[in-house]
DNA sequence: GCATGATAAATGAC
DNA sequence: GTCATTTATCATGC
């Protein structure tokens, strides 16, 4: 039974599951919102990773990843940004 | 495997910067991450088990053995214990609340 | 076939 | 030494 679990453990690691349309779009809305400086705090990483349902390293890791390929080839996601940058605006005016 | 420094990252060692002395370039360019090979894994690993921090004997001894450098070992170690403390956060994360046992 | 999440080398702050 | 991070690579989803 304990062997079960284990096993079950280590392979439930590397098999990737996409994240919730939801999530995706609550770590867009703090990535590009605070796009000067997409670093969350660990308080931060904390409430993204509660409203998200993943964990924190899986917090961190989507921001590493967001970082580096935003930075790659800021060309490719430039309709995102634009697309949440209007979005931020409107909630804010609100 | 050629994983020393400097092999692949300044292999045109002359037209690049000229490593030091005049630049004050901050990044004198990375190194290129290079996977390690199985055998070189299962060494450190082996390593590993017996004591999870190495001495610098072992660590030269052990970084000749698997033609890479003293820093590269320490490094691996360094990056192999923060990997088992992660895997213990998310072990406890797993198994809490959990079904079953 | 790339997009995407996770992991493995390598760096730097402290 | 730890630890967040950068970067490339790996593995999977679709």
């Amino acid at each position: 039974a304990v062997m079960i679990l284990r096993s079950r453990f280590l392979d439930a690691r590397r098999k990737r599951r996409n994240f919730s349309k939801q999530a995706t779009e609550i770590l867009n809305e703090y990535f590009y919102s605070h796009l000067s400086n997409p670093y969350p705090s660990e308080e931060a990483k904390e409430e993204l990773a509660k409203k998200c349902s993943i964990t924190v390293s899986q917090v961190s890791n989507w921001f590493g990843n967001k970082r580096i390929r935003y930075k790659k080839n800021i060309g490719k996601f430039q309709e995102e940004a634009n697309l949440y940058a209007a979005k931020t605006a409107v909630t804010a005016a609100h | 495997e050629n994983t020393n420094p400097g092999s692949s990252a300044s292999s045109s060692s002359v037209t690049k910067e000229g490593s030091k002395s005049s630049n004050s370039s901050a990044p004198r360019t990375r190194k290129k991450r290079c996977p390690y090979s199985k055998f070189q894994i299962r060494e450190l690993e082996r390593e590993f088990f017996f004591n999870v921090y190495i001495n610098k004997e072992k660590r030269l001894q052990l970084s000749r053995m698997l033609n890479l450098t003293d820093r590269q070992v320490k490094i691996w170690f360094q990056n192999r214990r923060m990997k088992e403390k992660k895997l213990s956060r998310d072990r406890l994360q797993y198994f809490s609340g959990n079904p079953l046992l």
